[in-house]
DNA sequence: ATCCCTTTGAAGGAC
DNA sequence: GTCCTTCAAAGGGAT
């Protein structure tokens, strides 16, 4: 939450998402040019500071940098490089192009519905309306455009409107858990049911579902007399905007969480059971559709109450049913993130426009996506998860975190933990990443400066405070530094500044990134970290092309309409991630593709190309 | 059947 | 305050 809090707090997600612009690349000149959009960043996640939230401030700076690193220490080498492989090249088909064709992140609040008149969507429309997030809502009056507008989407959406309980939206019991965002995804994602059918279907199911009108969400039900008795946190939704807490009013207004805002009766003994009364939200007008809280995972549910009943009836046993309903307390999920929202919302569409059906591989994607979003952008989900946790919050007071542990549910069994510390990659991981709060690059034992790293014949590849011999910029990385991969011209580009404030610049917001830039993406995750290892001073750009490697070649890369940069990227990390040869940096190891040839099947050839 | 993978963010616990 | 761990979604793949 840190970066929604306010006061000081309030760039913290500002710092965060510095970090992932900085990853992405952005230049230093870009900063000042996009201080107006910090600023106005700023100003909004200023207006997202609840309440609530000030006394949770927290630094951005540790919420930066307290970021664990990524869990990628088990080597599965084998279906991880293919994952990672395949999520770069179908990111590169994602990523590339004009600035990011397929990737249009406009926000734009397409009052008029992006529907075409023959009932289509309009290709760009489409993924405006995928953000049908409140902040995008309409405008406050325009009750009739709002109508109009699902009309147009829902075959019958105007039960929603009217207040009645939407039953109907969930006929077949379908999981609220539906995608926070699922009007987005199961409506306007390529491939979908034709918008005529009366309801999409289930991917997998083949269930109809219910119409989800775009900027409804199934989160978190409620019924409508709820609404009133809980202040909605999306109540800035509220026409009546600018009051601390906005009251719902139970009629005409059709907020985005209709369907959450119904408690059923099986979430209403969850409640009761999982928490003491008077921890239980208030659910006098709970209805009845069986509609479970999206949040409530409710495997047992139903064998909770007649085992309940039977366990009454069999006092003997009351003990061990008293056990049985520990283990039955209903799993109250956690809130979706902002990026987990962003993922539920674009997860669909990155399906459909890659070949790519694993999910790692996506979310690959969709973590490189997350970071090139723009800061406005990537405030929407902030606040759209800030509202979410906001309403968890009400809704279940009590719940923590901690509840769903392993242990609490029992769902879940423990993860298998990261290795142990003495068997870790942290050599790798460090290298790959060293924007993560981890330890120096490589062992306090045996640091690795620019000069031990690439040896003195790849000059080029070192940091610029090291070709000064200067301090080691990359060495001093753990002191919050982080290095630069090389620029286009073969020279590193300036390194990060340290202070957040010279990250917080935007990345596309007033420069989009370009065929020429993106190539150069400063991501700093692993990909770009092996780009400074293994790539030699490029020229304009470089096209990586694989040799002969089984997995890529397996790959579709042809599904991705770039499959060069991103692909480089991909095969890059792919090397990195797994051969040890980063992990051990020996100037040998990294000097050249032979070298990799060495522990690895020729994977990788450069290939330098002009764009021009 | 279960877990892993993979992403980011939130939260909790340990120190 | 910092660091570490777990969980949230997703679904193919591995075990």
């Amino acid at each position: 939450m840190p970066q929604l809090n306010g006061g000081g707090g309030d760039d913290l997600g500002a710092n965060d998402e510095l970090i992932s612009f900085k990853d992405e690349g952005e230049q230093e000149e870009k900063i000042s040019e996009n201080s107006s959009a910090e600023r106005d960043l700023a100003d909004v996640k200023s207006s997202l500071v609840n309440e609530s939230e000030t006394n949770q401030n927290s630094s951005s700076d540790s919420e930066a940098e307290r970021r664990p690193p990524p869990r990628s220490e088990s080597f599965r080498d084998k279906s991880r490089e293919s994952l990672e492989e395949a999520a770069k090249r179908q990111d590169g088909g994602l990523f590339k192009g004009p600035p990011y064709p397929g990737y249009p992140f406009i926000m734009i609040p397409d009052l008029t519905g992006p529907y075409l008149p023959n009932g289509s969507l309009s290709p760009t429309a489409r993924t405006y309306l995928q953000m049908k997030w409140p902040l995008l809502d309409v405008q406050a009056g325009s009750l009739q455009s709002r109508q109009a507008l699902k009309d147009a989407r829902s075959p019958s959406p105007a039960h929603i409107v009217s207040n009645k309980v939407p039953v109907v939206q969930h006929p077949h019991h379908v999981h609220p858990l539906t995608p926070l965002i699922t009007y987005s995804n199961e409506h306007f994602t390529p491939g979908n049911p034709p918008p005529h059918l009366p309801a999409d279907v289930d991917p997998k199911t083949g269930i109809p579902r219910p119409p989800h009108p775009p900027d409804i969400s199934p989160y978190y039900p409620l019924s409508p007399g709820t609404v009133g008795q809980i202040p909605h946190p999306l109540g800035w939704l509220v026409p009546q905007q600018g009051q601390p807490v906005y009251p719902i009013t139970t009629g005409g207004f059709r907020h985005p969480y209709p369907t959450a805002l119904t408690v059923n009766a099986s979430m209403s003994s969850f409640l009761s059971s999982r928490f003491p009364p008077h921890m239980v939200p208030p659910h006098h007008s709970l209805h009845t559709t069986g509609i479970p809280h999206p949040a409530i995972v409710t495997p047992t549910v139903k064998q909770e109450s007649s085992q309940n009943d039977v366990g009454s009836l069999h006092s003997s046993k009351h003990q061990d049913s008293k056990k049985e309903e520990e283990k039955k307390k209903p799993h109250i999920k956690k809130p979706l993130n902002a990026f987990m929202l962003y993922m539920k919302e674009m997860r669909a569409k990155v399906v459909a426009e890659c070949t790519l059906k694993e999910s790692a591989a996506i979310n690959q994607i969709l973590g490189r996506r997350w970071h090139a979003l723009s800061r406005e952008e990537q405030a929407k989900y902030y606040e759209l998860a800030r509202k979410e946790r906001q309403l968890h919050m009400q809704l279940y007071p009590g719940w923590s975190a901690r509840d769903n542990y392993v242990g609490g549910y029992g769902k879940k069994k423990k993860r298998k933990r990261d290795k142990q510390p003495g068997e870790t990659n942290e050599h790798s991981e460090c290298f790959l990443n060293p924007c993560l709060s981890l330890p120096p690059i490589t062992d306090a034992n045996t640091p690795k400066k620019c000069r031990a790293l690439f040896g003195l014949d790849r000059q080029s590849l070192w940091c610029k405070p090291c070709r000064r011999k200067k301090k080691c910029v990359r060495y001093i990385q753990g002191e919050g530094s982080c290095v630069s991969p090389p620029s286009s011209d073969g020279s590193l580009l300036d390194s990060p500044p340290s202070s957040p404030n010279m990250l917080a610049s935007p990345t596309r917001d007033s420069k989009p990134q370009t065929e020429q830039t993106q190539p150069l993406s400063l991501s700093l995750k692993p990909d770009s970290l092996v780009h400074l290892s293994m790539m030699p001073p490029p020229p304009s750009s470089i096209v990586l092309t694989e040799n002969s490697t089984s997995k890529s070649s397996s790959l579709p890369a042809s599904t991705c309409q770039n499959g060069g940069l991103d692909h480089q990227s991909a095969t890059l990390q792919q090397s990195a991630a797994s051969s040890s040869l980063l992990v051990q940096p020996s100037t040998s190891s990294l000097h050249s593709h032979n070298s990799l040839a060495g522990t690895q099947p020729q994977p990788l050839s450069l290939v330098t190309k002009s764009l021009e």
